[in-house]
DNA sequence: AACCTAATGTAGCAAGTGCTACAAGAGCTT
DNA sequence: AAGCTCTTGTAGCACTTGCTACATTAGGTT
């Protein structure tokens, strides 16, 4: 009842989903070596043979993170084009919203932690991801749009400060700035 | 050389605004007992003694903190009225950007990572802070305003939409929404 | 089979964690 | 002065931290 896991070679490659895993539900900032070890079904000893030191581990489990959220998106991207801003910015709300996204919306806000604090690693995968989704937020825009790129920034500035918002209990307040905005209309529900 | 601190009983409330100030500088995360006695000049035995335990000093300092950054806030009233809302949202971005809040930006994103991970305490902080800035930035609305409220909810969205992308290395991304927006002209500088 | 290197297990270390037991001092009331 | 409560110092405990020393296996090459 315990390793129906095939006994293979380790590596970094095999050992690195695991790690995110256990990292998308338990944070980053707390992770440990010995828990992440366990998640990862070997020892502690063995993560340090494989990446050198805990600095390097968390280096790569960001850019890995980091990798596996510009797939996420790329399997996001919804095949019907759409036709309006507002239709547009509902659509990246409600994916940045949706419960199976929310583990890993946790998650973003420790990596945003960590690039204010400037712990290794950390920037350049915020970075990343936020480049990523700014591209997949264009390439979902409204085809007659006026100002395509700018508009995606705009859009992503918004949408930023409304998760924001929403993970700190304003989403009200976000949802109210939205309205005034004209970016989001009364008839959709919260 | 050492202690030219008046010798005098401690509290709660002599302690926390050193206890803050340790916080503020070296994170909340990663804050632990005996640094934060030493910061505040006693043991982590004391510590203890007067809070009951670290969830509860954590939670104390961050309601301390919030309630400084609302008296911060207070201070930074501008006494001219302000007559456009590009320059309101210039005002209020420059506050938030400003060398001397760079110290608590860094804290605010713990605060903000710590309210998604539903650490105890955090949320209420996190809260009252956005409540006491929005109160602020809506008495900063220029005052012929056709929607002081909204407009005040809108450009906090957007404003907290930016500094994050700017923590996060897109100043660039939201510079260009804002200046698609229409609430930031390009002849500012960045 | 001999061998050699890569991979793994077992113990452990020095430092740090939150917290406690115990006792002693400080200042007040009586 | 005696006593009493509030405050503080000294040790220490059980546990976790990142990391290492040393020995052992496993798997492929010759």
């Amino acid at each position: 009842m315990s390793e129906p896991q095939t006994k293979t070679k380790m590596s970094k490659e095999t050992l690195l989903p695991l790690l995110a895993a256990h990292v998308i539900e338990h944070g980053l900032g707390g992770a440990s070596l010995r828990p992440l070890a366990k998640a990862a079904g070997t020892s502690d000893r063995m993560l340090i043979y494989h990446f050198g030191d805990k600095e390097t581990l968390v280096r790569d489990l960001l850019e890995y993170i980091s990798g596996v959220y510009s797939a996420a998106l790329d399997m996001a991207i919804g095949s019907d084009r759409v036709t309006t801003r507002q239709e547009c910015f509902a659509r990246i709300l409600a994916l940045g919203r949706g419960p199976q996204m929310q583990p890993f919306m946790t998650l973003w806000w420790e990596i945003v932690a960590g690039s204010a604090r400037g712990l290794p690693g950390y920037k350049d995968a915020a970075e990343a991801m936020m480049a990523k989704q700014l591209i997949w937020l264009e390439n979902q825009m409204p085809k007659d749009d006026p100002d395509p790129a700018g508009g995606a920034q705009y859009m992503m500035t918004l949408l930023e400060g409304t998760l924001m918002l929403g993970t700190v209990g304003h989403a009200r307040m976000a949802r109210e700035g939205l309205l005034a905005s004209g970016l989001a209309d009364p008839a959709e529900g919260d």
